[in-house]
Order: structure tokens, then sequence, then C-alpha cells
DNA sequence: TCTGGGGTCCTAGGACCC
DNA sequence: TCTGGGGTCCTAGGACCC
């Protein structure tokens, strides 16, 4: 039982990946948007981060930079939504609770993605189990979902394609026995396989791999040789074989707020109060996983796009003495390697602060020469005192060293809409 | 004029030690 | 002038993901 064709059916993933999310989210509420050519814009509605089917089918690539669609946008053939995150993690959510309550074990894979554990049960019930998610996410939630089903994840990928792209599938796909494996890997280019990004598919097709099938053709040796362990693993996981088993860590490692500047910037000043910002925002970010750094790196970056004005990308790392996440040490921290990396000479167009060494809140170590301990208390209680009134993602409340506003005020937004799933804005706009 | 943001893991190579 | 070898640890950078 549950070996089929020679492929082991015994465990089984399900992976439900939201359609073009961000679009899907921003039709929920705006269903006049249905059936319509859309994008959804990054931050500083910098370039294309998410498309309809409509606008896939005009050609519009992922990442494209928005002034390159800019004119179908006028001409009416196009609609832009600048992005609203919060909105889309709030949607997030309520999909994953529902997949959560019908399954044993769920893995959020990202804002959009979850792997389902089906181990043990049919290749029907996992169908059926899925059909019902499928129906239930859009009737409740009002986002469409496709669910690919298969032994491995990175099989259950390819599975999830096949379910998005056909609709003959309805939207659940299952590679379940080998004559199906092989007939999805032969129509599944290389390029598309995950773990297979754009570096190590031209080097791949440029040895004769053109399809997942011609890759786990090759022998194990040959794979190693030239990709690795990386390489090595994908190939196993194409050919059944779980290898991609861990679960992911519940806690970062690493937490890292940067952004593009609207312009380009050269006031010391200006800059300093972005990077203050930043950083008040990765010491918030901080406390919400409890945990506390002890490092703090600083990042400038001028336009790479302008080949006509000198670059430089300087990078400042800051120790802690003990982990911190109270806003005033983080801050400071990053104001201090800011200095160190500042000149005057250039323009900037983007910053950013990551904190990591991260250790749990309350597994902090003490230095036996923390002569600051009572100024360390101080500071973290004036924190807390911080989050509880910025509750709710407005920062009514800031150190003078931030800038007068919200860390992404100035950035441009052209085409957003309203904050619908949350509510301080609603209540702003009515009044 | 205009070109995103936030993560993870792996590897190569240097520093250091014996 | 000659100038080992092997192990470990750390870091920077590259590649990938969404």
């Amino acid at each position: 039982m549950f070996i089929s064709d020679l492929l082991d059916i015994r465990i089984m993933y399900a992976l439900v990946d939201c359609n073009n999310f961000f679009v899907s989210c921003e039709r929920v509420f705006r269903p006049q948007l249905e059936g319509k050519a859309v994008v959804v814009l990054s931050n500083n509605d910098g370039c294309v981060v998410a498309r309809s089917n409509e606008s896939k089918a005009m050609g519009i690539k992922m990442g494209t930079p928005f002034y390159q669609v800019r004119d179908m946008v006028k001409a009416g053939r196009l609609i832009a939504c600048s992005s609203n995150y919060t909105m889309y993690g709030d949607l997030s959510s309520r999909v994953m609770s529902i997949l959560a309550e019908a399954v044993p074990r769920i893995e959020i894979y990202s804002i959009d993605e979850a792997f389902l554990c089906m181990d043990g049960m049919s290749p029907e019930k996992i169908e059926g189990i899925s059909r019902e998610l499928v129906a239930k996410v859009r009737k409740w939630v009002g986002i469409p979902v496709s669910i690919g089903i298969a032994p491995t994840k990175t099989l259950a990928k390819i599975a999830s394609h096949f379910a998005k792209k056909y609709p003959g599938y309805r939207g659940v796909c299952r590679i379940d026995s080998e004559e199906k494996r092989l007939k999805a890997l032969s129509l599944t280019p290389i390029r598309e396989v995950w773990g297979v990004g754009r570096k190590l598919s031209v080097s791949m097709e440029q040895k004769g791999i053109r399809t997942a099938l011609d890759y786990v053709q090759r022998p194990e040796e040959w794979i190693r040789k030239n990709y690795m362990l990386h390489g090595v693993r994908t190939w196993l996981e194409l050919r059944g074989q779980v290898c991609v088993e861990e679960e992911l860590p519940e806690k970062r490692k690493s937490i890292c707020t940067s952004r593009s500047f609207p312009g380009m910037i050269t006031d010391r000043a200006e800059i300093a109060a972005r990077v203050a910002d930043f950083a008040a925002k990765c010491a918030q970010k901080l406390r919400e996983e409890h945990s506390a750094a002890l490092q703090v790196d600083v990042v400038l970056y001028t336009n790479r796009f302008r080949d006509d004005l000198p670059q430089y990308f300087p990078c400042a790392s800051v120790r802690l003495p003990v982990a911190a996440s109270n806003t005033q040490e983080i801050v400071s921290a990053a104001l201090n390697g800011f200095d160190t990396i500042y000149r005057s000479d250039y323009q900037y167009k983007k910053a950013g602060v990551t904190v990591s060494d991260l250790v749990d809140a309350d597994a902090v170590q003490a230095s036996l020469f923390d002569y600051d301990i009572d100024r360390r208390r101080k500071q973290d209680r004036l924190s807390e005192v911080m989050d509880r009134v910025n509750a709710g993602g407005h920062n009514l409340v800031r150190l003078a060293a931030q800038r007068s506003g919200d860390y992404t005020d100035g950035i441009r937004s052209d085409y957003r809409s309203r904050r619908y799933s949350t509510s301080l804005d609603e209540v702003i706009e009515i009044r």
C-alpha cells in the first residue's frame, strides 16, 4: 500500500500557493479589478512585484521598473496598485488559519505559500481535502489558491505549477505515480525547478540540461561534482526522495530594514535620520520576536543604475557589549556605524540596517563589565512603553534622532488603495 | 525624472593553531 | 636562503527563495 509503481507515497506534501497573491488581495476589496490587467508595485512604486494573469499575458515581467509600463496605465490598459503589506499580511493569516484547521501539521513557507503534511493518507483522501480547501479559502477569504500534491516538496512545487497553469486540474494536481512524475519532469523547464535560479539554469542549459527530466537522468556523481550539495538535494527530491525536510526555525537569525529613497540624498543629517528610523524599526521587530541582537550593521548605497556617478557601497558593523533590543541602544549603535562610513562626496539612493547574532531576550548574557546595567534596564522599560503606545503600526512616539514621521513616510505610493482590513486609517479617511 | 525588500544557506578562502 | 601540513573557525560573498 502507498507504493505507486515504485514511487514511495507514504509521505505526502500538499503545497498551497495563493494565485497572484498581492493582486488577488487587491481584488478582494475592489472586485471591479476582476478580469482586468493589474500589477502591484514595490515600495516607492519602484517596480512590478505581482501581476494578474491578464498582465502576465501582456508580457509584463516580474521586477519590471514601473516607468516602463506607466504609459499603459495612462492609456487605461493596465491598472497599478501601490503595495499595502499590512493588508496582505492580514489576508495571509486568514488563509493560513483555514489551512491549519484542516490538517495535522502546516509549515508556513512565505506570505502566500504553505506546505501541508498529509502523511499516511490515501491520494484520494488528500485530493478530497485539497479540493475542499480551494473552495473554502475562495469563499471565506476571497483568495484563489492552487494546490500541488507530491511525495517531496520540490515535486509538490512542480505539481502546483500544473494546478495553476492548466484549468483542467481545477486548482489541484497530484504527482503520485512514477508515470506522472516522469511526465511532469519532462514538461518542466529546468529553470522552473525550485532551487534552480537564473545563474544555475544558464549553466545547466549550457550542459544540455533543458528539462527537469534531463537533470534527474544525469548520474549522481556528475551532479555532485558540478552542483555540489545543493544540486544533489534537488536531484534526490525530483526523484522522489525527501531531502528538504527541516522545518523552518521559529526565530529569525537576522532582521533587516532597508528602503530606497524617492530621490538621491547627500545631506548627512537627512540620511542619519533615516538610518535612525530603520534602526528603530529593527529594534521594534526584535522585541516582537522576543530576541536581542549582538551586532548592528549599517549599509549605504549609491544609485547602481547611474554609471555616470561614482559608486560607493560601504558597510559598518558595530558589536554590542551586551545583546540589546531597546530602541535607544540599537539606534545609537547604528548612528555610530553610520558616522564611520558616511562621506559627503556621494549621492545616496538607499540605506539599510540589519541586526544579527540574535539571542533569546530571556537568555541575554550579562557582561562582567556591564557598568551600564541600570541605564539598560531603564531603556528596556521605555521601549516597552513605546511599543504599547505605537501598537497598531502608528509611530506616535519616537526618538529625537528619528524623522518626524513614520519610517515609511516620504516614500512614493501614488496608487495606494485604502487600508480596508486595518482600522485606524479608515477612521482618519472617513473623518 | 523613474529601477523593491527581507530572508536563508552554502562555499571558498583567510586566519589561526599545533 | 630555506620556509610542512592539517585541522578548525570565521567571514564575505554568491546564489537562491518569495
